[in-house]
This record gives C-alpha cells, structure tokens and sequence, in this order.
DNA sequence: CGCCAGGGCCTCA
DNA sequence: TGAGGCCATGGC
C-alpha cells in the first residue's frame, strides 16, 4: 500500500477541495493565507470565516491595516475565532516579520509552530512542506501505516518522501486528509461508510482487504 | 449539557 | 522531549 493509493479514492469520493485556490496562473494573496492559517489553530474554519468577514468589513485585510489597529481592537474583530488575545498578538508578530521566508525563520517566531509554518509556506508561497496536523497523526496510525507517538518531523518526511514532490499534490492532500478526518475518520470512526476502510488495519475486519501486501515497513 | 475544532506556548519533570 | 495546563468561541 502507498500513499498514493489512498490519495486517489480520497479524491475520486470527495472532489477537489480547493481550500486555497491552486490553479496555473492564481496565486492566492500571500498574506491571506497567513491570516487564515494563524486564526485557524484549533478552530473551526467557519469560526475563522466569522473573524475573517469581521477583518474585511472594517477594511482590514493587509499587514499594515494590522499594525495599524491596536492589539485590543484586533482582537475584538477575530473574537469569534477563539483565543483571540493569544491570536491577535500572534497575527502582529507576523505583520512585523519582514524577512526571508524559511522555515526556520518562521519557527523562530512567537505563534507559529510547525503546522502553522508549513500551512503558509505550502499554500501561501507554494513551498513543497507536507502539512501536518492531527487528522494526519490519527487517519495514518489507524491506517497502520505511521506509530501513534510519531514525531511531527518524522511524519512530514515520511509524506514527502513518499509522494511525488508536487505542491498540488501536497495542498490537495492535506485538504483531503482533514475531509476525511471531519466526516468519517473522528475520534469515533465511521468506519462503515468510510471510503478507505477496506485499507485500514482498524476498521471491522468485514470492511477490510485481508491480503494486501504491506509496502511499507511500520514507521517508527 | 458536553464535546471538539485544520495548535502553540510555558512549565516542570 | 514529552506530558499537562492554559488559551476561548461557536456548532452540534
């Protein structure tokens, strides 16, 4: 079993998901993405839609409407996206970030852990990084295919040594991983109506390809 | 009412 | 380097 060959009955059930638009020609503001991967974190995307629609209406979309605003005003217009006060003053640390954007530059600030940098340099600025993220860790270790207790960075390389290095890939994966999380893979699988179950070593055993020959070795 | 969502930081071993 | 506590709203 590959990666590969989870990736296309995922896209064949749900569609594209075309989170941030990714077609030839369009590149998303770069500085919207990072909006949204910030007021995301451990939140439900349409509470991010709240706080966003909030941003737009009072005319504030770009770094400098941020830095403009107070941090007490800020957070006032995201409140809907939860953790504002933490958020808003994370969003003003990255409106002031006017360096390079590498990895570990955006590590190195307050606010933006491993996910949240990969969000941004992957849909922001077309960077090869596999996001990670809990639908990741849990749809993957069900699976069989990664241990529970991975590392974030074991399993980043593991997705991108094993997927062809394509950023529409990466982006369409990602987007497909967290649908499936949402809708059938929950803390409380379905697995009846899960359309992988026949490649997962924890759904019933009716659901499941009993002879399939395991590709990879268990990751550690 | 309880649970959880597209995390990250800090503290304390 | 990892577990536990904290941050917080809104939908179901």
């Amino acid at each position: 079993m590959t990666l590969m060959m989870i990736y296309r009955p995922l896209l064949e059930y749900f569609g594209p998901q075309n989170w941030w638009p990714m077609q030839r020609g369009f590149r998303p503001p770069e500085w919207e993405v990072c909006l949204g991967a910030v007021l995301t974190q451990n939140t439900n995307w349409s509470n991010v839609e709240k706080a966003l629609s909030n941003l737009k209406a009072s005319g504030i979309i770009s770094k400098q409407d941020i830095l403009r605003l107070g941090e007490n005003e800020l957070a006032e217009l995201i409140k809907p996206s939860g953790y504002y006060n933490q958020k808003a003053k994370k969003l003003r640390i990255l409106a002031s970030f006017n360096g390079k954007v590498t990895r570990n530059n955006l590590l190195s600030l307050w606010g933006i852990g491993r996910e949240t940098a990969d969000s941004i340099l992957l849909y922001a600025y077309n960077k090869p990084y596999f996001v990670i993220d809990a639908y990741t860790r849990r749809i993957f270790s069900r699976l069989g295919l990664v241990q529970k207790d991975s590392s974030y960075e074991e399993l980043r390389h593991f997705f991108e040594r094993n997927i062809p290095r394509d950023t529409a890939i990466y982006k369409e994966y990602h987007a497909l991983i967290v649908e499936l999380g949402k809708r059938f893979c929950r803390k409380k699988p379905l697995c009846n109506e899960c359309p992988i179950s026949h490649f997962c070593e924890s759904a019933p055993s009716g659901d499941r390809d009993e002879c399939r020959s395991r590709k990879f070795p268990k990751h550690r």
